[in-house]
RNA sequence: UCCCCGAUAGCUCAAUCGGUAGAGCGAGCGGCUGUUAACCGCUAGGUCCUAGGUUCGAGCCCUAGUCGGGGAGCCA
């Protein structure tokens, strides 16, 4: 007999046929005399199965005995309709095999909820706790979402490199890749060789993977990157990871209403594949952990984005009688204070902000013809801020050339970038969009350290 | 990196003015029960984050550090 899973039974279990469960026991409740009520969870939803075992079967003092909560198990039993309130169907027990005990005075998950912040340190069991089962199963289904996304609409997944040398992307700290010995290098006076290094140059993380996705959206069309991206910055706050997981678009002959386009559509899209496929669990974030996230996420489905430019942005902020701790000023980044404020109060939307001063952006974003500001454009959403940040590539060779002096940068560094300018340069646009941002976005869940299976962040690298 | 807060039982927290270490939950045992965050009774369980210091006496005050949380910056 082949298993049967626990959303199975659930959902379309036939009274009368016999199936084979596996998984972990989340509570016991024991009638000394006459069976036992077992709840049995294997992750493939939210709800467990409950177990009625009879004491007639073979063995079951014994067996009742070493099951507490955590102890794996396999019952083959019958399907039935349940006498009890709370479920429509059980399975009874014709054997029930232990497959593992979790000893209750060890183990560390209880029967009551735990912390997040308990919970991180035990990130080996989390999993196994409703939150964390849900969490995995809505990445799952987003990450699945962004896939269809781009499949239907013809891009080409393409891998960029996790390893670079291009050490001057200037989106970042970068953490160093490295097989020279930095023990007895901190020993030794002499300069630093790289030429002895592995790659015989300086090497590290990916800081983005855009660069490198320019060069085959200027050759095979549309096509996007999904992969991990190391930022080495200390940054310490609920929206920020060391490791996390980036969703890169790179499309030829796109525009940035075109970009801004795609960034709408594909953040309307993803958000609702998720509510149709995971609406049990997003119930769950709902009554638990923010009470407006499904009304927030119908409304992100429901409605387009709003769309102004930085300067109408600071412009509202300057005449919103609102008093900000930082003041709103045309020229300076706009705070977090800012885009709250926007997208929770003035709008209560997402909004996508474009043309943002040139020197606050990127040298390789397109520049307007006012002189001042560039084709850039962020996607802010509530609770979480900016999700989305993109632009129009800057696609002309003398141009591009110099914006990078302006921006410090050494020309030769990107030799390669300016050949795509310098043969058959296109007009072409991209995007970046955070996935655990994506995953805290879908979920309410407030920081982004549990949205990602094991997060890294300074001064934390277990498991 | 900066600002603020915290660290006490397995978990979440309390401990008045510096004076004998507490509760709820969990766990164990017993009782009861088609139960479902079950319920009732009893029991066990502590290097008060670390290292110094002040004091007759420190969980509490001081200094340094470690780790955690929230906010800011950097950004996705």
């Amino acid at each position: 007999m082949s298993l049967t899973r626990v959303a199975q039974i659930l959902k379309a279990g036939q009274p009368g046929t016999t199936v084979d469960v596996r998984g972990w026991v989340r509570t016991k409740r024991e009638s000394k005399q006459d069976f036992a009520f077992l709840e049995i969870n294997d992750g493939s939803c939210m709800k467990n199965v409950q177990i009625v075992v009879d004491a007639k079967i073979p063995d079951y003092a014994s067996l009742i005995k070493q099951i507490s909560t955590g102890a794996s198990v396999a019952v083959v039993g019958e399907i039935k309709e349940s006498l009890g309130k709370g479920q429509r169907v059980e399975v009874h027990a014709q054997s029930l095999k232990v497959l593992g005990t979790a000893d209750p005075l060890t183990y560390p998950l209880q029967k009551k909820g735990h912390s997040f912040e308990f919970l991180r340190e035990k990130a080996h069991l989390r999993p196994r706790t409703n939150t964390f089962g849900a969490i995995a199963r809505i990445r799952n289904a987003l990450c699945s979402a962004i896939h269809n996304f781009f499949q239907a609409r013809g891009f080409l997944y393409v891998q960029t490199p996790i390893i670079t040398t291009s050490d001057c992307e200037g989106a970042g700290q970068v953490f160093q890749v490295t097989t020279l010995d930095l023990a007895k290098l901190q020993q030794s006076k002499g300069p630093l060789d790289y030429s002895h290094d592995f790659f015989g140059k300086k090497a590290g993380l990916t800081v983005s993977g855009q660069l490198e996705g320019e060069i085959f959206a200027t050759a095979v069309g549309d096509v996007y990157t999904f992969g991990p991206t190391f930022r080495a910055e200390n940054s310490n706050t609920t929206r920020h990871l060391a490791e996390f997981w980036m969703v890169e678009p790179e499309m030829p002959f796109y525009e940035l209403e075109d970009n801004m386009d795609l960034a709408e559509s594909f953040v309307r899209t993803i958000v609702k594949d998720v509510l149709n496929r995971c609406s049990e669990d997003l119930e769950f974030f709902n009554e638990r952990i923010e009470p407006t996230l499904l009304a927030s996420l119908q409304n992100i489905v429901e409605h387009d984005f709003i769309r102004l430019t930085y300067t109408d942005a600071v412009k509202i902020l300057e005449t919103s009688g609102h008093k900000f701790e930082y003041p709103v000023a045309w020229g300076h980044d706009l705070q977090s204070e800012h885009e709250r404020f926007l997208t929770e109060q003035h709008f209560k939307q997402p909004v996508i902000l474009t043309d943002y001063p040139r020197a606050i952006k990127s040298f390789y974003m397109r520049c307007n013809e006012d002189g001042k500001t560039v084709r850039a454009m962020d996607v802010l959403v509530p609770r979480i801020g900016e999700i989305i940040g993109g632009s129009q590539r800057e696609e002309r060779h003398d141009v591009l050339i110099d914006r990078m002096k302006e921006c410090g940068l050494v020309p030769e560094d990107y030799w390669w970038y300016l050949e795509l300018r310098q043969y058959g340069t296109v007009p072409h646009s991209g995007f970046g969009l955070g996935l655990e941002r994506t995953v805290q976005l879908v979920t309410g869940m407030t920081n982004i350290r549990d949205c990602i299976p094991f997060p890294r962040t300074p001064k934390s690298a277990d498991f």
